[in-house]
DNA sequence: GATGAATGAGATTTCATTCAT
DNA sequence: CATGAATGAAATCTCATTCAT
């Protein structure tokens, strides 16, 4: 009995190392540049056994996306609690989002690519449906406090979704131009521009 | 006489050829997918006629990149044109940023990989520098912009550098979000969005 | 247990098998005409395959001659066991080459482009200096012969270095002429040549 | 009629650059790394025009050949007027073919080749007559001395096509040798080798 | 005659995936 | 379950030769 939940576990924990190099890889790397090989040197388990855990390559960097709106999702959740405050409630998702950059860079690195080359990776329904859907609850999670925010008159600024997005858009834009290297080269501290903007923002948009 | 005149134009159109070819496909498809050969059959040569224009696929890819910084920084300094108020310099950059992407969305996508993936393509060092210096030519007309109006104290929040990036932050991020389908996906319109964020920026930064 | 030992020595037979395809082609063209393609038809595997036993097409080429100066090391070697005489000895090694030529004439041929095409030829430094050494061996012996003959009054002539070179020289030479087809153009034969040739050259520098 | 005088003036004179090029190039590098558009570039005409005065690239190569057999030629009877000693005329052969080494070198590489590749290299059968002939007529000449040496009762050894062959081979496998490289490595002299060769050579067949 | 842009077959090399053990 | 050698399609790039001007 025993020895077939240590397998369950082994395998589990077989999976995960797998994930945690191809993760790392593709943080470095693009994803088309990681090479099965490597994740399998990494991982320390031979090529075939990759196909063992994951239906092929597409399936390994799915996954990585899954478990990285997994991630994103629970800190902005966690981030909500005991917030009352609208524009508090706004500012604990974007520490978040900066949070989950910060933290888990290697995931953000993977999700920016979402949305943009899946059409051309080859993935299961069920997995893509997943995807969708979690990416679209943090969006989801967002509007609604604006939405909220909103109706108790603490924004303003018509359109809820509208808002909401500019806001997401100011995060993504923000660690974009740092990911990329061009706040390092014109010493620009991402941190501090990001309390700046948020501020800003909620300047503009308090009601 | 008109032989000679006649070949160069000849020669200058299917270099534009080759190029609108890989732009499209450079759109449609990440960098690493787009095979020489499709750019060939597209643009209706040889494969080898490729390599008489350019010394590889990575030059290929870099010259995209530079002209479509070159029709950026174009579009930033007519738009600057004949604007006095910081308010306006600043919405009239903004509008050009999406100008560029609306109307050059297909260089739009070959320069949002820009810093992303160079480490890993061989460019000549002469290419890389161009299109560093024209890509920090954008940046530093935009800052330029802000700190005059800082200085004529029409705007306000400390560092112009650190304005300068979240007002690109800004634009970037709903543009990469509108690129990844998700405001279709939601029925949120880009042009109305942006307008609103940028007023509500304003309002937070206004002097 | 035993699946293991097979399992290597199937795989030293691929690399033998490789070893043999490409020697043959190379027997029968140039070096620069040997496409990689051919060598995995002949050897009956994939081309791909090659990749795994050799890093590329050069270092194939190098493990030939390397394979070959090995053989041709040990032939001399063979020969000069027991023979006192200097006279003899240097026939000894004289035929040790006939014989490497007569029963290894692929590797000869291969062997022969060492020092011309070397430059152009992409090798790890480290196979490159292997073969330095061995080639460098096969001379070595023979001017020790020459210097020993020398001291033991038995050969005359002068520099040993000198006399070590053209009797290789001459070797050399006679092999190459047959190579190329002269001898059986002309009905002459090559051992009997060659032996002449070595009493000649035996009368001009016996002490 | 002084035009067509002069247009065929002028024709003869390109062909001969083009062939100085090549040969040139020849010389540096092997014959399969010599492409069509250096030898072009240097001889300063287009591409299309080495196939004006050449079929082909092999053709080009087997006109070399040619070149470097009548100069051989040419030599050896320059060397062989007014030597009566059948030991002053085969050193005489023998110091033709160490000038021709040190003077035309670039033809001696050239025809280093010949018999080797020529199987592979496509050829009008005309052409390939001519060499084959001139070869030959080198090889005769030489035996035809020795030959008449053994009458004389100046030379002994036998057969005069062995020992015509095994000096050549001397000659051929220094140069061999030499140009290898082995020879400046170890410090070793071509000239002095050589004369010690012969000197040796001269007294093993001495009669 | 001269040009040189264009061709396209073919070379080397890479890597996701399979399958016999 | 795990292995990893083998596969082979596909990618980039080269270069002898052609042909319209």
């Amino acid at each position: 009995m025993g020895v077939k939940e240590r397998r369950k576990r082994e395998k589990e924990q077989r999976r995960q190392q797998i994930l945690d190099v191809a993760r790392e890889l593709c943080m470095r790397k693009s994803y088309f540049e990681v090479r099965m090989e490597e994740i399998a040197e990494g991982a320390e388990v031979a090529i075939g056994t990759l196909y063992l855990y994951f239906q092929n390559k597409d399936e390994i960097y799915a996954t990585l996306c899954e478990e990285g709106l997994d991630i994103l999702n629970r800190l902005i959740e966690e981030a909500l609690q005991e917030k009352k405050d609208s524009q508090a409630r706004l500012e604990a998702i974007g520490r978040s989002y900066l949070t989950f950059y910060a933290e888990y860079g290697s995931y953000y690195d993977v999700l920016s690519f979402v949305g943009m080359g899946f059409k051309q990776i080859g993935l299961s329904r069920e997995l893509e449906t997943r995807i969708t859907q979690k990416s679209d609850a943090a969006i989801a999670r967002l509007e609604t406090v604006v939405r909220e925010g909103m109706e108790a008159g603490e924004i303003t600024g018509g359109d809820s979704k509208e808002v909401a997005f500019f806001l997401w858009g100011l995060l993504e834009g923000l660690i974009f131009i740092h990911r990329r290297g061009y706040m390092n080269a014109w010493s620009v501290d991402l941190a501090s521009t990001s309390t700046k903007a948020m501020d800003a923002i909620n300047r503009g948009i308090s009601g």
